[in-house]
DNA sequence: TGTACATCAGTGAACGCGCGTTCACTGATGTAC
DNA sequence: TGTACATCAGTGAACGCGCGTTCACTGATGTAC
């Protein structure tokens, strides 16, 4: 970061070089340790360096920022969730469990994305970018679902076992493992709640798994 | 309201007479327009009608108000669950059932309650009485698991059990049901999608409708 | 039944503070020629 | 290669505003005698 730390003589340079990212990474920081509330303009251009006037180059109001905050969030999260997937490897329904692992990890580490983007109160049917994003990171949950019903001779329908299992994933992040102040106790990793939830779940469905790797013994 | 009307004459009564539910009600009003971070101490008072100053003599601070808020609100979400259950009346999966429906029931008709008690930031393990409140309400869901384990061959352990029908309600209610703008759409009611979840969970630990109910077909 | 007094629940004025936002400005950068 | 100029990304001062909080106070209520 060369160009914040702006080498010999003390002197800062006039122009921040990165004050986008670095107005983002600020915003992060103050979520992460005060909530959604924590945010201000003001607060993040100090963090960043810069005066107060500075973020309106970047960002047309304080909603704008965390609206673009949240997409970069959903963002993020359906890499993770593309990456765990890995088009199934092993057995669909590992792939699914480290889905699920993927999910619980994104609320723990990301705490700060994960609040903006479902605990900022914005209005996502109002913000196109974002529902799209937040779409996109669903349609990978429903691609490994597709996948699965496929190969059960049940054939569940996927759309509803993919918002199940949302669902599922969603409740035990926000409840028990957010990686924040708000996170209540639990007797078990909130992995292995998922897990057997998970199991339990495609049980239903007569699916079971067809590797060692995932038996519920 | 007689208090409040103070009918004949316009002149308001030195005493306001039920100040402190008056400042609760106009908080949940407050949260339930414009979430939890809309809540301030002056704007409760200026709707309550009375000097900025007055709050203090009932609550220690904003987040004292806020908690108070949480607390009542898991009394309510306990005495609707509880209701709902009705010792097991019809069957122990139609009570289940009902259970589902209060809580995206709770969740559609109070947000500012569910707000509160969720989405606040509180640190749920440094307020003594919120954790016992919302322990109490778990308790509930506890005991119909309970019931539920009792009657089923498998004897699957009840707090499993209820850890995952929270969750799985909870992740609904958070997203589709919830009463405020923050509610994603759905090709289908919350209501429906919960109850299909729970089916398919119950089959999972071989439990199926005894009754006709609650058949799944 | 009346009266004195303690206690309670409010007032309203005042203060400091931080935020949002605008404005004319200035320093730095990039580009056309 | 140099230079003029347009554009961009910041500054810093200023303003209004609402919030939190304290304070001495005052009006109303309840109770002891």
């Amino acid at each position: 970061m060369s160009w914040s730390g702006h080498g010999r003589g003390g002197r800062r340079p006039y122009h921040h070089g990165n004050l986008r990212e670095a107005l983002i990474s600020a915003a992060l920081d103050l979520i992460a340790q005060k909530g959604p509330g924590g945010l201000t303009f003001a607060e993040a251009a100090r963090q960043a360096g810069v005066s107060a006037a500075a973020p309106y180059r970047h960002f047309r109001d304080r909603d704008a920022l965390m609206a673009n905050l949240a997409r970069r969030g959903f963002e993020r999260f359906e890499q993770r969730l593309t990456a765990a997937w890995g088009e199934g490897r092993g057995s669909a329904i590992a792939a699914l469990e480290r889905m699920g692992r993927a999910y619980l990890g994104f609320a723990r580490d990301e705490p700060a994305y994960f609040s903006a983007m479902f605990e900022a109160g914005l209005p996502i049917a109002d913000h196109r970018e974002l529902k799209e994003a937040s779409g996109r990171a669903f349609a990978v949950l429903r691609t490994a679902c597709e996948a699965i019903a496929a190969s059960s001779p049940q054939r569940p329908p996927a759309l509803m076992m993919a918002l199940h299992i949302w669902a599922l994933s969603h409740g035990i992040a926000s409840l028990f493992a957010r990686g924040d102040a708000a996170r209540r106790a639990l007797p078990m990793t909130p992995e292995e709640l998922l897990e057997a939830a998970t199991l339990v779940y495609l049980q239903g469905l007569g699916i079971t798994a067809k590797t060692g790797a995932a038996d519920p013994s």
